[in-house]
DNA sequence: ATAATATGTCAGCTTTGTTGACATTCCAAG
DNA sequence: CTTGGAATGTCAACAAAGCTGACATATTAT
């Protein structure tokens, strides 16, 4: 563990730091969601799409009022979305067994592929940031990122983190 | 630095560990942008102009293009911003000395006001995140950044960041 | 002179978010 | 068994912020 008290070098703290670090983020969140945007712009889909996607392919079945949560949108906004999914056949929603109200939803086999196809182009990004970057460091990035979000994010992140622990 | 080769533990690089990663990002990124995004809902702005003003403020005296570059949105949508920025008197257009077909850009003191107001919100969250996470992981947070970003906004990132180094 | 550059602007389209209203289905409490 | 509330779906209308294409203007470079 880092020591975060007294006679510790206070450096990284500072406005300009800061500032550089909000640049950081900025300029690689476009970098982390340029590859599967090339690919969903081929296709009739977005970059809303692809979190629907990515979010159901982690947590199948999960219902439509848990994703609503987890991806902070407007069932009318997901709704529209998933509908889209599930006419060209990439999501099945099906009813609730003990809870028939609730829709649970699942990748169909086109659904996954593309999935895959996505994740696969996001990944090679990762992989080679976190390669470069070395083992230290990407355990730095997480511990930062786990502390920016919201209380209530990272609950949603850490569930279904504890996937492999 | 952090060794990158053969006798390594490599388990930082599984599926799972980047899907994590990139879950990070998305959750993350959202806790970035909230504190920023509830002031800005309370004028007409959104997140486009405090795009716009954090970079003026960065680099007074930055000429359209290099905006644009840095952005990269298209002119027709940065001239959308820049028009009620300037409109609304937070950003001034000053025309070129050298050459007089550029124009470069700044913040009024009504932009400057609203730029700490918004740069302060976001440096709230940055700065407790950074605390809590350490200065370690402040540097492997930064590292993995840096690494994702396109090599295109990296010459952009480096080039702003060269204030202070 | 002419070509290229930097900028601005008009019009129209797309994605993805928002509200508000309303219907349906179903569980659960009285 | 009725009724309230929850989960879901859907319609309409709207807004922010991207995009393309076309065109105008001023200025600089060749």
């Amino acid at each position: 563990m880092t020591s975060r008290s007294s006679g510790d070098d206070l450096l990284f703290l500072t406005d300009e730091k800061l500032r550089q670090g909000i640049e950081a983020m900025f300029f690689a969140y476009r970098g982390f969601t340029a590859d599967p945007d090339r690919i969903l712009e081929t296709m009739a889909y977005g970059r809303a799409h692809h979190r629907a996607i990515h979010f159901i392919s982690r947590s199948p079945g999960t219902t439509v009022n848990n994703l609503l949560s987890i991806l902070g949108v407007t069932k009318q906004s997901l709704n529209r979305v998933l509908r889209t999914l599930v006419e060209d056949g990439l999501v099945e929603s099906r009813v609730g067994k003990s809870d028939k109200r609730e829709r649970h939803l699942f990748l169909t086999e086109a659904g996954d592929a593309l999935e895959k196809k996505l994740s696969d182009a996001q990944r090679v990004r990762m992989r080679t940031a976190y390669r470069n970057a070395g083992p230290e460091a990407v355990a730095g990035f997480r511990a930062v990122l786990e502390q920016m979000m919201d209380a209530k994010m990272r609950r949603h992140y850490q569930a279904i983190r504890e996937k492999d622990v």
